[in-house]
DNA sequence: TCGATTTTGTTCTCGCGTTCACAAACTCAT
DNA sequence: ATGAGTTTGTGAACGCGAGAACAAAATCGA
């Protein structure tokens, strides 16, 4: 019966087995994005060349990363485009609707209650849940505030499986706990704590600071190096006097 | 010259010259959060082993990772924490002021303004800049919005040398141009679009729904494992009452 | 039908980052 | 003072991802 099932092993039925690699996962999105952007354009075949600086990166790793869903261009052509866009919003699984739960509905919950880019990709937000009580109640979004202890519950009623907490680090560790009693197995977290959690459960961690503190050290570079210019150039000219 | 002020070459000067790893650099802020966290404990020293756990990573990798700043921890003993914690801080460069423009004061940028993450670390919101006029002069957390035509004024007047973009995907592009050429060096883009700028400008992107994409992969992953265990099952029943 | 041209899919090589493992260096109890 | 016990800092091995380069496959014109 395995000889039969694996009578024709192509890369895409490895590739499905082994995983793509998580390089190739993160880009999708991007992939997916360009692509949506030339199809509002009317532009109906795209060259990996084309393509790839739509979204910012090299042809090469553009075709090897698309290469691992499967061979979904046409040599001396290119890849159709709404073709190719179907392809990976399938292999990333937005096809489907995913019912996402908020917790924690400060300005930064309150954003992204509201985020379009959400809504546009399969994802939908079925609750907002807050332990505040003075915001239980509250419209956000089209959407009810509604109290922290109805978590299990609501996490229960639209099988929720994507978490996203967006509270004070103090409080995520609780939170993130409670989600996964809950049944939650993925979890967006915006908070800036650690988070532990059982095997079989993805976490991923958005922390707006430490992009900012990136850039910083690089601005610092930049000043150093500037610095140090500054300072041989002077350096030299001593040493002509001297 | 040259070789008095190279007689004696750690391990520090190269890194300090040739630069820290960009992936150890991307862990420094996590590692100072960990550090602050444990300060407010009142810990004063800290092991490798302590210190990655907090920190959410391996051992071996923190002491690497360290390396790279030079030895500021004594074998047998672990990291003092405060100095340590003093020492990242000014490597990253958050000792000193970072002034910040956040432009597009929508729903995202609100939460920018506001965000608590930012003024902690040496990072000063100076000015928030909208477009749509009906905005301008609003009162967003303790700012007043200006006008977006005021953008190279207030980005010379407060020497500002980080912009972050919180506009729709469709404005990013213009506000990015606009905030390199009132000298702007470095950038963080939340907006959904790929940004082309000259040499010597950074760029860092934020995109919230790739990673709520990512972890619709990885779980409708999960739900194609479950499945197909199930059909195994199913079909070894078949296959013994067969 | 055939050759020229274009563009994909894949192989190969290289470099970076992670992890292991251990010597060096420090503390502490006796 | 010395040995036992800790913990850092780093050399070495390994694995993954990036990019170059090319063969395979498709189109198109004659």
């Amino acid at each position: 019966m395995t000889s039969a099932r694996r009578r024709r092993t192509t890369r895409r039925d490895d590739r499905l087995e082994r995983g793509i690699p998580e390089a190739t996962i993160a880009r999708l999105p991007v992939y997916l994005r360009a692509l949506t952007a030339l199809s509002e354009r009317s532009v109906t075949t795209a060259s990996s060349e084309e393509l790839a600086s739509a979204a910012g990166v090299n042809s090469a790793k553009l075709r090897k990363d698309l290469s691992y869903l499967g061979s979904y261009g046409t040599r001396g052509v290119g890849y159709d485009v709404d073709y190719l866009r179907f392809q990976i919003a399938r292999e990333i699984g937005l096809t489907q609707d995913w019912p996402v739960a908020i917790v924690g509905i400060g300005n930064l919950g309150h954003a992204l209650a509201g985020y379009s880019g959400f809504v546009s990709r399969g994802f939908r937000v079925v609750a907002l849940l807050d332990i505040d009580p003075a915001r239980v109640g509250e419209q956000v979004a089209g959407l009810t505030i509604r109290s922290y202890d109805q978590l299990e519950e609501v996490v229960a009623a639209h099988r929720v499986a994507i978490g996203v907490i967006a509270t004070p680090a103090s409080a995520a560790q609780d939170v993130c706990d409670r989600l996964v009693a809950a049944g939650v197995t993925s979890v967006l977290n915006f908070a800036p704590s650690v988070l532990s959690v059982p095997a079989g459960v993805d976490v991923r961690k958005v922390d707006l600071s430490i992009e900012m503190q990136i850039l910083a050290y690089h601005e610092q570079r930049k000043l150093l190096a500037a610095d140090e210019a500054l300072a041989a150039q002077f350096a030299g000219s001593t040493m002509e006097s001297a």
